[in-house]
DNA sequence: GTCTATAAATGGATAGAC
DNA sequence: GTCTATCCATTTATAGAC
């Protein structure tokens, strides 16, 4: 159970003593944040970081095994965080209203922190890729995003893939051409409007519930 | 005219001598496309590149001022490779199969090479901007777009945006969820009809010439 | 648990011989 | 125009003192 590529990691989660180690990797996981917000994902250095917590780059490995583990504790990180975006509540039962709101949380959320969306949606750092427990929170979040289309009545087998290209084309548009501005924020109504009248072109104007 | 950080690109064009070096610079880019399909984008080093075309690091500095001069001329040239795709003949009067087409080419296109993409596509390198002559194919590209979807009798002003945030939403999730796969190329076709239901939903099966 | 010291490698770039 | 030699900086990671 505790082999050696997990060991460090592996440490239990009660106590005292272990709740401070957690603290302090979360202090590092804040630190690795900030660097890589300021300069850059692939710019990320040992150095930097310990120097970033008052440490020297050797203490770090104290706490993760190396810098892919520090990197796969982001992703998972940013994976949750994205999984709770997309699963707030809309407080809405108007269709369109659901998708335009869920659409624009998601737009917001994912262009406010561009290293972010770097290390979540491209493939950039060379020779990382995530660990299944980091990427567990967005196959969960693809699961949820299936379930509330169904529960909107958008079966289609390609909805997802479709809803997904248009939300992230977005995204990835915003950050490319337009990075900290708002160009692309008025297109989410629209690619909205055109997802309901590819999927569901018969029940445009429809409510979820036909009370 | 020939200042420090253009001297050794701005020699002139003319000559047996200046088409030798034409060619080694060619040679030189070629190697460094290989590399990077090979090691990945961000893994390109002078000392590799060097080898492949049979040389030390320092003789690429007759070639090239720096190693952001060598992804300069890698941009410049998938820029222009891209804005080729971009301008092939559809022979069609089909709009929808006009628009279908171009899809389809640029999605095979832009995906064929993931190195190429994300040097187009994303900013990924560290500290590399491309430079306003790297630069201007692109821009002919969009230009190219928007002249090409007028003539289609598409004329809202969000159309060009709307369009690259599909086709780019498509190629980008291509490549991140099923590299080397076919995963998303059968909604190239569900975009195209999503996309003119929503800028010309009166028209939608409209020619283009209405002879 | 943090440190110093260092390994071991890689990187871009320059000087100057030939 | 290409080379050797080298500079100088940087990187991740480990060993072992304290």
């Amino acid at each position: 159970m505790f082999d050696k590529a997990n060991a460090v990691q592996d440490k239990p989660t009660g106590g005292r003593r272990a709740a401070r180690r957690e603290a302090t990797k979360a202090e590092i996981l804040d630190a690795a944040w900030a660097l890589v917000r300021e300069h850059g994902l692939a710019a990320l250095s040992l150095r930097d970081l310990a120097a970033r917590v008052g440490m020297r780059a050797p203490s770090l490995y104290q706490y993760f095994d190396s810098k892919h583990a520090i990197y796969d504790a982001m992703f998972q990180q940013a994976a949750q965080q994205m999984l709770d975006v997309a699963t707030f509540d809309v407080d809405t039962d108007d269709r369109r209203e659901v998708l335009v709101r869920r659409a624009h949380r998601f737009f917001s959320e994912a262009t406010a922190d561009p290293a972010r969306a770097q290390l979540l949606f491209q493939r950039t750092i060379p020779g990382f890729e995530p660990s299944p427990e980091a990427y567990a929170p967005a196959v969960e979040m693809i699961n949820k995003l299936r379930e509330g289309l169904e529960g909107l009545g958008i079966t289609r087998p390609d909805a997802v893939d479709l809803w997904t290209v248009l939300t992230s084309g977005l995204v990835n548009q915003q950050l490319a051409n337009d990075p900290g501005g708002d160009r692309y924020e008025p297109l989410v109504d629209v690619i909205v409007d055109m997802f309901l009248a590819q999927v569901a072109p018969d029940q445009r104007n429809a409510h979820t519930k036909g009370k």
